[in-house]
DNA sequence: TTTAGGG
DNA sequence: CCCTAAA
């Protein structure tokens, strides 16, 4: 797949599915990446790994869609795993089976990009083999019984605070600690204070939340982060961390995307809960790009979201042009071809482990909807405001004031696509002010989901579809224009409409069939379709020959189209050369006939 | 604005 | 996908 997903390592990465209970969305589903090393033991993942999936799941809307799926994976049985390129397979696995795919992958070293002095690599080495030393501390067998006494959470602490001492010091200042635990372990029987002292031992910092709740769930996310999957899955069932038997099939080396699901079942109290929870736990994320003082150097402690990719592809193009200007150091790059000799300057956050539980709110049919996400900050929407945070971020990366003026250009642009959503403010973005926040817009979406968990599947994923045509994201490039940027892959069912729609209306007639057929794929621009068929007959002509599907030389499309499109493909190809051909002899319209009986006649015998 | 074609 | 020339 011509995903721009880069995996650290060779290991494959699971988001395993622990059985949510779709009824009960009070709290947003969390996923949190985690690593099983070659000893069985569980490493956070890296920020790499924690990009990698991130970027993953954005870029594939099925695997988006899976995810959303939480409680239960559609058609996991499906296979997206192309050719087995041996190791760089990621698969999700849900209740139904695995959905696998495979993703570039990426040298595990990173000799080509100096870390950039300005980003907090403190130390830290990125390789996730050292990662976590100790994170299976002497503890490992020992179950925490701690049974509601809060000597026992005390006690644990102790013990954290112990492995805490063998470690270095750097590590843990910046790293939670990680506690093995096994059997149950009931929080509920202590003090606020209790729990604020345990999270301090687990997460390394304080925290003045006094909800406890809110408490205990962070509390056993940390602790379950920490726990030996490889042996032993856990599951969160009413502030209960309760050992599944099932274990992982991959003992091997690979990467775990746990989901934690904290159950709804305890009182819901206000809706923007999670949003609390997601400032205290992330002081200086999100919410605090837009305001002014909020400590100069939170912000540079804070984990600035490595560019994506593109970002940094765009970037050096600016570089190039601009000398001087000091960006993300990186090294560009074409994933598909050269698979090993990725290389990123990844700030690492010093935030934990805990950093990347996130959920994204995602559009899905239209309103927001939580969904599974692995970072804070998201790719996809504010590219208006990238050059704002950038602002901020001086150190790291200097912005050319030509992208600045750029900026205005974008949001003007932006906001044509959207009038209604915000208006302008540019000293606050609006995905700052409308992400997070106002209790509608978190409460409203779960009533949402719960309607779309009954929905099928594949109606889910037409809604996916045409949700998010209001992210039509469009980036400033050096000369001032606006470029589009992600890359939507096309999906099969968006090839069928496209070549349905060329058998109805002709090659040619792009904006007629994006009107038609398309639309509701606001996304989709004449242009795209245009493009698509194009790359279409290339792929059919390329493939009909051979006759068997073996893809010589060429990588595989994001979707493999099926050879039965391709012939079909082909066939209107034919048709349509041969009516334009004939079209020039005689003008008359009555050659939409013929196209229609050549729609029919291949709807009989192919596809469809 | 839409198409076609190159990059 | 993006950009642009032509229509």
């Amino acid at each position: 797949m011509e995903a721009v997903v880069d995996i650290v390592g060779n290991e494959d990465i699971r988001v395993e599915d622990c059985g949510t209970s779709p009824q009960k969305i009070a709290d947003p589903v969390v996923y949190q990446l985690v690593r099983v090393d070659g000893d069985g033991r569980l490493v956070p993942a890296t920020d790499d790994e924690v990009m990698a999936v991130e970027d993953l799941l954005e870029d594939d809307k099925s695997i988006g869609r899976i995810i959303q799926q939480t409680g239960q994976t559609p058609e996991c049985s499906t296979s997206y795993g192309h050719e087995s390129c041996s190791s760089n397979k990621v698969q999700f696995k849900g209740s139904e089976g695995l959905l696998q795919l495979e993703v570039p992958e990426v040298g595990d070293e990173k000799p080509n990009a100096p870390p950039d002095p300005s980003m907090d690599y403190a130390g830290i080495d990125v390789k996730h083999e050292e990662r976590i030393p100790s994170l299976v501390p002497n503890a490992s067998d020992g179950s925490v019984h701690q049974s509601g006494s809060p000597e026992g959470c005390s006690k644990l602490s102790g013990g954290l605070d112990e492995s805490k001492t063998s470690n270095s010091a750097i590590e843990t200042s910046l790293k939670p600690d990680f506690s093995l635990l096994k059997g149950d372990i009931c929080l509920d029987n202590l003090s606020v204070k209790d729990l604020q002292e345990t999270f301090k031992a687990t997460f390394g910092r304080e925290t003045s939340v006094k909800d406890k709740q809110w408490l205990k769930r962070r509390i056993i996310m940390g602790l379950t982060n920490s726990c030996d999957f490889s042996s032993t899955s856990f599951v969160i069932i009413d502030d209960k961390v309760v050992k599944k038997e099932e274990t992982c099939k991959s003992a091997d080396s690979g990467y775990l995307v746990n989901c934690v699901v904290t159950s709804a079942t305890e009182n819901h109290e206000s809706p923007s809960t999670f949003h609390d929870q997601q400032n205290e736990l992330h002081p200086n994320v999100e919410d605090n790009y837009g305001s002014k003082d909020a400590g100069a150097e939170q912000r540079s402690a804070k984990r600035v979201r490595k560019p994506t990719k593109r970002y940094i592809e765009e970037l050096s193009e600016e570089e190039s042009r601009d000398s001087g200007a000091k960006f993300v150091s990186s090294v560009g790059h074409r994933v598909h071809d050269q698979p090993c000799a990725k290389v990123y300057a990844r700030p690492l956050q010093n935030i934990g482990l805990d950093g990347r539980c996130f959920t994204r709110k995602d559009s899905l049919g239209g309103s927001g909807v939580q969904v599974p996400y692995v970072s804070r900050i998201r790719r996809s929407r504010p590219r208006e405001n990238l050059i704002t945070l950038m602002k901020f971020q001086p150190s790291g990366m200097g912005m050319p004031t030509k992208l600045e003026n750029n900026n205005f250009a974008s949001s003007k642009l932006l906001h044509n696509e959207s009038d209604n959503k915000v208006s302008k403010s540019s000293s606050s973005p609006r995905w700052i002010r409308d992400h997070p926040g106002d209790s509608n817009d978190i409460c409203k979406p779960y009533a949402k989901i719960i309607q779309l968990e009954k929905e099928v599947k594949q109606k889910n994923m037409e809604s996916y579809e045409n949700s998010s045509d209001d992210e039509v994201m469009t980036v400033p490039t050096s000369n001032g224009g606006m470029r589009r940027k992600h890359h939507r892959p096309w999906t099969l069912s968006e090839v069928v409409k496209l070549v349905e729609g060329v058998a109805k209306y002709g090659a040619g007639r792009w904006s007629e069939i994006k009107r038609l057929a398309f639309a509701s794929y606001s996304y989709r621009t004449s242009v795209d379709l245009k493009d698509k068929w194009r790359n279409l007959l290339r792929a059919s002509i390329v493939e009909s020959p051979t006759g068997n599907g073996i893809n010589s030389s060429r990588k595989q499309a994001s979707v493999p189209i099926p050879a039965a499109i391709l012939s079909r493909v082909r066939e209107l190809a034919d048709i349509q050369t041969q009516v334009s051909s004939s079209f020039s002899s005689s003008k008359l319209a009555g050659h939409m006939d013929v196209n229609k009986t050549a729609f029919e006649t291949g709807t009989r015998s192919g596809f469809l």
